[in-house]
DNA sequence: ATAATACATAGACAATTATCGATGTGAGGT
DNA sequence: ACCTCACATCGATAATTGTCTATGTATTAT
């Protein structure tokens, strides 16, 4: 029956942030390590960490280990459900196709 | 040359509360008055008179006065600006055209 | 003019969130 | 085994946000 409001307001938590939305930018040129991230970003380590788990949690950012390293990309899924989401506003209605 | 980071995080501050998707929810089946709303969700009218102007500071709602009664709405061109930053997102860059 | 209705604004308080320094964990390297 | 590097987690604090009561401001009705 379409979309629950906690899990929307979830998902959402990705973009209302400024820093988040900086980190997004960084992004958006493909993916990227923690430490890279660290470096274009004015906060402290344990701070990016706190906001890739809010975005990873929003199902738009994925994670990827590799040795120790940890590497962040855009999730086009997750872009996705964001997307559905909007659209289901602009038809005015659940649209279950 | 693209996004602000305040200005995005701004439109989907929108989003990125329970009460305000729920909002939205009772706004898809069309136009409001705020008395309206207010009957339907479980909070204060201050309440309410916050996340309203929340919700049409992000531009994805707007608000017309008729008489007493404020009148609220989903904004199309709201939703389309919020949908335009998605899109930039998934096409990894920043589209100019 | 007074009263009532619909809503916004102000101020206080509580809850959430962002941030930091310190510490823990796990993966290589020596 | 020890050290270092990359990152996560913990615990504390500051900043932001959500919520309320009380009050202010239009607008309409009497």
């Amino acid at each position: 029956m379409g979309f629950d409001e906690k899990k929307t307001a979830l998902i959402f938590k990705a973009f209302c942030d400024e820093n988040r939305i900086k980190i997004l930018q960084l992004l958006r040129d493909g993916e990227k390590c923690a430490c890279m991230l660290l470096e274009e970003m004015n906060i402290t380590q344990p701070t990016l960490s706190h906001h890739m788990k809010i975005l990873c949690d929003s199902g738009i950012v994925v994670g990827r280990k590799e040795g120790k390293w940890m590497h962040y990309a855009i999730s086009s899924e997750g872009i996705e459900a964001a997307q559905e989401y909007l659209i289901s506003l602009k038809n005015g209605g659940y649209d279950n196709d």
